[in-house]
RNA sequence: GGGCGGAUAGCUCAGCGGUAGAGCAUCGCCCUUACAAGGCGAGGGUCGCAGGUUCGAGACCUGCUCCGCCCA
């Protein structure tokens, strides 16, 4: 009986193959009902929402990072036995979804305009069933504890009704508006762009300067400029009034050439710099932030020559109906045969470019409709700075106010199909209706010819509502009020702006409520190089790939293990591979014990376990240690040193140290010793695998399904409780410290002296602390077992050297080994001579210290104390080992 | 131009006032019945540069040089 459960399948096969597993165990889980979070249970809450991948994408490695994490925050917390949701979806992705299906009407020969708005948006609804699930699927592979049943999408109708509602209300209140504003436009996606969907990049490009003739005068005034075409829309000029070059000029008025314009000269210092270029600039507020800001202070007129592709239109005169780039060249062309080119530079300009296909933007005179932020952005700041939200970096929060503090309006229309229809209808008469429900007539003139805005919404706005839409809200459901706000908000900088600053506006306006207590922005996911991952660049590491050839612990446990605070990640195969052999070392640790548990009864685990040797309450205590370490660098997001932690343990304490005890106790005739052995291997691997459940979820799950198991412990690991409180022994671990560098300094000198690790020699240890030695006494066997020694002699020190005897020498005791007829003595000399130089020059920097009056008056005395008896022990090293030198050289 | 990071062993990083560390890689010895995807041992660093504070500085302060990110 007590066989076949210790067994139960088999003990498993030396080599760990992670397919075989990891396939395994995500549906038990599923079937299990471990990913639910029943908002009907009591409890301390954990809460979280996933940051929806577009429902276009793939998995990318910076997907797996970010879901790496936030599984491992997650399993974490529901070990810990919270009321733990993570909640799923997607998100519809407005402009890059659209694309798609328009690229995929495109292969039929279809444009969408031919299709008409419902039946392309249909097309997209249909596309979006068929492939909008990748992502989702594969977030399965990789682990991740989500909710399904949770499930949500930016385009459901609950979450639609939300992002109504929120857009009535903020137009109620007068924070959202339609005006006509200079916004980022891209011409080949055929729609307006918020601020942050502009990518800027310092781009190679060209300073023209073109002379403007003066109104009644022969004064010929050149501007510089680097977009010449613009001056068709030119309706003022400027220079600095500081500037002795163009005194005099200010008020009167230049003619714009080509168009013969009379335009004024106006000074303004903000427009003009008088080091660039050539001190003067032409005005087109209808074509540039500056230039706009500039009109509005000297009253200048708009107007605007391009089109919503970029194109120029009747204002332009005789280049009307040209693209903007063979309008620069037409204008140049005309410049020049004029002589009004008067000079042409290299120039480097900052480029705007659309984030999503690369286009320059250009800045167009429209009307949109927008979100003035300011007055959400007060509490907004205040939360963070009061610490009811709390950063993780907190390097992040400085960037943070720096941006709320300087915000510009947000462009939220954008002119496509795919997204929120915009809930503003216009009535023949003129009136503008903002409803959530579709309005029947015009309550001013009664009108029903009502017709819709043809625009959609920024894909962030709804995204700002995420945390609190996808609970049900504005409905007062039961998941909103047991998991809002949530716990955590994990996601990457860089979009802090987009989307983690809009949420925690949107949430505090409209439930009153922050919507996270803490965010944790991860950092980008590099090569092995540092560079970052392109697909031009052929880097690109696919987690998906990895995680078929490595395994998705693996590439887990690699992820949060370079997770450190504040520095980008360096990614590499290698590391992965790394990794995998910490998964393997961890299944033929496991191996180990279950083969040796053959005779472990069936309930070995009821009742405290016995106390057993040293070695067993030495690695009890040092599972405590870890344990604690591990939550508390969990629980401040510290997840490298989490992992660190645990793999320290796992390889370093458990199987280099304890497994090999164990062995002694296991082989040795006292079946007691044997009994309490096996007990505290099995309890040791239950509660380092559940440590290191979050991290590599299906091997441990795995394992611990083949050890037997404790009282009341549940089905999986997953569901197991994290271990916590349990009791350090400190007498243990002091007790161990000398054991355990007792058997470095002997497999040291054996190794230095060449003497072979399957020869089982003598040795002897000396200690002057009677205490010391019986504790040697007491682990004779085990020192014997992991030095490979024949007899172990325990002595107190003697007082001259021994020759032919190979000797370390630590502050309490000496090891030796005899070498005589071993080897040539030669190997011996030569390490006791460089030991004496180390301790010599370690000697010769503590006695500049000693000699140094101040040092030794003003440092506290227990550091004086300290390096005077260090120096001591210096001494009497240097000694022992001059001594002993002499005895192999002599 | 402004802000924020980073620079410590060949590589990736930890250390943030009191004897320079880890993992990986390298070298040597070993197929020791959990594991060669392994074991044991060893070598390897004027802690970016220059000043300053301090008895004492990778660590704190100032300046500088490179690299990265964000904002204008």
């Amino acid at each position: 009986m007590s066989e076949a459960k210790a067994n139960a399948g088999g003990p498993p096969v030396p080599g760990y193959d992670h397919r075989a597993v990891e396939s395994r165990w995500y549906s038990e889980w599923e079937k299990a009902g471990l990913f639910h979070a029943d908002e009907t249970r009591e409890g301390a809450v954990f809460s979280m929402v996933i940051p929806p991948p577009n429902v276009t994408g793939s998995l990318h490695m910076g997907h797996a990072l970010s879901y790496t994490i936030e599984d491992l925050v997650t399993r974490w917390h529901r070990m810990r036995g919270e009321v733990t949701l993570w909640l799923p979806g997607t998100d519809h992705a407005g402009i890059a979804t659209q694309m798609v299906v328009e690229r995929e009407l495109a292969k039929e020969g279809l444009d969408r305009r031919q299709l008409g708005r419902e039946e392309f948006v249909r097309r997209v609804w249909e596309w979006k069933e068929r492939c909008g699930g990748r992502i989702v699927e594969q977030l399965r592979v990789l682990g991740c504890s989500l909710d399904w049943e949770r499930q949500r999408f930016t385009l459901d109708e609950g979450l639609s009704a939300a992002v109504r509602h929120v857009f009535v209300a903020l137009h109620g209140k007068g924070l959202v508006y339609r005006a006509e504003r200079l916004i980022n436009a891209c011409p080949r996606c055929h729609t307006a762009l918020s601020d942050l969907e502009v990518d800027r990049q310092e781009t190679p490009g060209k300073l023209w300067k073109i002379a403007y003739a003066v109104e009644g005068s022969d004064a010929r005034l050149t501007v510089a400029t680097t977009r010449p075409e613009t001056l068709l829309g030119d309706t003022g000029v400027a220079v600095h009034p500081d500037d002795p070059r163009w005194n005099g000029l200010v008020g009167k008025r230049a003619i714009v050439p080509l168009v013969e314009r009379p335009v004024p000269i106006v000074a303004d210092p903000l427009l003009v710099s008088m080091e660039l270029g050539t001190g003067a600039v032409k005005i087109t507020p209808a074509h540039d932030p500056a230039d706009f800001e500039a009109g509005v202070r000297h009253g200048l007129p708009r107007i605007s020559l391009f089109d919503g592709q970029a194109r120029t239109n009747a204002n332009a005169g005789p280049y009307a109906n040209l693209d903007r780039y063979e309008a620069r060249a037409r204008v140049l062309e005309d410049l020049e045969a004029r002589g009004a080119l008067v000079g042409t530079e290299d120039h480097v300009i900052p480029l705007g470019r659309c984030q999503r296909c690369g286009t320059v933007v250009e800045p167009l005179l429209s009307t949109q409709w927008f979100v003035n932020v300011a007055p959400l952005a007060g509490p907004a700041i205040d939360a963070v700075r009061s610490g009811k939200i709390r950063v993780f970096p907190e390097s992040w929060k400085a960037t943070y106010f720096h941006w709320m503090e300087n915000l510009h309006d947000w462009c939220i229309s954008r002119q496509l199909w795919w997204g929120h229809r915009i809930p503003a209808w216009t009535c023949a008469c003129g009136k503008i209706l903002v409803a959530e429900e579709t309005p029947r007539a015009c309550p001013d003139c009664g009108g029903t010819n009502l017709t819709q805005d043809p625009d959609v919404l920024d894909t962030w706005f709804s995204s700002a509502l995420w945390p609190f839409s996808t609970l049900g809200w504005p409905e007062e459901t039961a998941a909103l009020a047991k998991f809002y706000p949530t716990t955590l908000m994990e996601t990457g900088s860089d979009i802090l702006f987009f989307w983690v600053a809009r949420m925690i506006m949107m949430g505090i306006e409209f439930t009153g409520e922050v919507p996270f207590r803490d965010v944790y922005l991860h950092a980008l996911v590099r090569d092995q190089h540092g560079e970052k991952m392109s697909k031009t660049k052929g880097n690109v590491i696919d987690p998906l790939t990895v995680t078929a050839d490595q395994g998705a612990d693996a590439l887990r446990f690699t992820l949060a293990a370079q997770a450190g605070q504040g520095r980008d990640i360096k990614l590499s195969l290698a590391q992965v591979a790394g990794y995998r052999t910490f998964g393997n070392k961890i299944w033929n640790a496991t191996r180990f014990a279950l083969l040796n548990l053959g005779d472990f009864p069936a309930d070995g685990r009821a009742g405290e376990a016995p106390e057993g040797g040293l070695a067993d309450r030495w690695i009890r205590s040092r599972l405590a240690a870890t344990a604690a370490a591990t939550t508390e660098a969990l629980a401040t997001y510290r997840f490298s040193d989490a992992a660190a932690g645990v793999y320290r343990f796992f390889w370093h304490e458990l199987c280099d140290w304890y497994v090999e005890l164990a062995k002694v106790a296991l082989q040795g005739g006292d079946a007691g010793a044997r009994r309490a052995a096996q007990r505290t291997l099995v309890d040791t691997l239950d509660l380092a695998l559940r440590l290191l459940h979050p991290f590599m979820p299906y091997l441990t799950e795995e394992l611990w399904q083949k050890l037997p198991r404790g009282d009341g412990d549940p089905k999986f690991v997953m569901a197991a409780r994290w271990p916590e409180g349990l009791p350090r022994d400190e007498a243990a671990e002091q007790e161990m410290e000398p054991i355990l560098r007792a058997v470095e300094r002997l497999r040291a000198l054996r190794g230095e002296n060449n003497l072979p690790p399957g020869k089982r020699v003598p040795a002897t240890l000396r200690a002057a602390d009677g205490r010391l030695r019986g504790r040697f006494a007491a682990q004779a066997a085990a020192i014997r077992a992991l030095a490979q020694l024949g007899e172990l002699g325990i002595e107190p020190p003697r007082p001259s050297p021994v020759r032919h005897t190979a000797v370390a020498v630590e502050p309490d005791f000496q090891a030796e080994i005899p070498l005589e007829g071993l080897v040539d003595l030669a190997a011996e000399a030569k390490r006791l001579e460089k030991e004496i130089d180390k301790a010599g020059s370690d000697l010769a920097a503590l006695s500049r210290k000693l000699d140094n009056p101040s040092f030794v008056t003003r440092a506290p005395p227990e550091v004086v104390a300290e390096a005077r008896a260090r120096a001591g022990e210096l001494n009497d090293k240097i000694e022992k080992l001059r001594g002993q030198h002499a005895t192999v050289t002599g």
